[in-house]
DNA sequence: ACACGCATACATACATGAATGTAAATGCCA
DNA sequence: TGGCATTTACATTCATGTATGTATGCGTGT
């Protein structure tokens, strides 16, 4: 029975990037044919391709539904840079990272991104990934940088090397979250590290 | 021309694992067939089949060659617990592991692990990972509380807090690198991250 | 209000190519 | 010469892309 109304038709759209996740979350990327996909959403494969050009096209719809953390974190810092200090920015942004992470399809799709795939046609997660680490790592660092300038960092460490310190423990802390999230919760014990990071660097909170 | 001597079998044994290795980076495991490997290294599929059971074979049989970073840190903390304390012995047992994984065929072979596969066949390197990782954080906290009951660790920061925060910084600056290798420096970077973390945790060298 | 026509939203069928596993053939060393 | 290392050939499976079929929603004219 073809030909539902628009909105029916947006609404199975909806349903084969919904099923698009759970079987690449299961699967992995590679390991799942566009059969699979359609099955599970109870359709066939002919809906996909109306809707989607192929493979990579799907996957890159699924991809739009979320918002990079790292987008996220460079978003907050840019927009909100008054706030009490950058240093507080920094913190607050990554706290908020944290809470859209935990969203169910925030958490489906990034571990997917994460840890279910590998290369997708010939736009490459990891190149994706490694732009807005970069990017990320800037934004970052001029804030710490302006830290720096306004006293609030301990001498001990550079902007620099805070940069590094927050970035890396951003990253492994998502990234080991993501591929056993029942192991610790992101946003108390993540958000603990975090915290204790911030104070540890901070001039005002150690004299 | 076909059958040489055993100690050439072994060679092109080999030169099949080195080969897995270069087009398993270039162009990701689930896209690599094995006419690729074997071509690469200059023989045919059959070859492939004689040295090894099937794709994942060969995989393991890579992996084999190299050895886990958190492998490593695990056994050197075990080994020598001595040495100048337990905070010294975490340092240097981290940055031995970094020091590992600048090694061309560790650095190669943790490349496709962390960013070049999914899964391969029913064990996935992300359930590996996974135990690696859960077996490391404990061997890490108990070095950490061992401090922790020494003094030698300051009162603002719990031993399970250290211990996320370590972690998280490891697997994040091995991640980050391991993505893009020429960003920063894994040993020089890396180590002055960590240097200043435990630097920032030691009560002694703060007061 | 009702029939008409067309574009839409799928399902089905088919052709193609690629990767796999295996069996048979072949040469080489001991 | 016989078993080992490797190639070649073949059958099978599977995913993809495309082409075609088809029934329905929806706008249009009257």
């Amino acid at each position: 029975m073809p030909r539902r109304t628009k909105a029916e038709a947006e609404a199975t759209r909806e349903a084969l990037l919904d099923a698009a996740e759970d079987v690449f979350l299961e699967k992995g990327v590679s390991r799942t044919s566009l059969e699979h996909i359609a099955r599970h959403a109870g359709m066939t494969r002919g809906a996909v391709y109306w809707h989607f050009k192929n493979k990579a096209d799907l996957f890159h719809a699924m991809l739009d539904r979320v918002k990079m953390p790292l987008q996220q974190i460079i978003d907050d810092i840019t927009a909100e840079r008054q706030a009490s200090g950058p240093l507080n920015t920094l913190r607050l942004a990554t706290l908020h990272a944290f809470e859209m992470l935990e969203r169910p399809r925030s958490c489906r799709v990034h571990t997917i991104l994460m840890h279910r795939c590998e290369f997708i046609s010939d736009i490459n997660p990891v190149e994706l990934q490694n732009r807005l680490a970069s990017d990320c790592r800037e934004v970052v660092r001029r804030c710490f940088q302006q830290a720096h300038d306004e006293g609030l960092l301990i001498d001990e460490i550079a902007p620099d090397v805070a940069t590094l310190m927050l970035h890396s423990m951003i990253g492994g802390l998502v990234h080991d979250w993501l591929r056993a999230p029942d192991s610790f919760s992101l946003r108390e014990s993540g958000g603990e590290a975090i915290d204790s990071l911030f104070q540890l660097i901070t001039r005002s909170a150690r004299s």
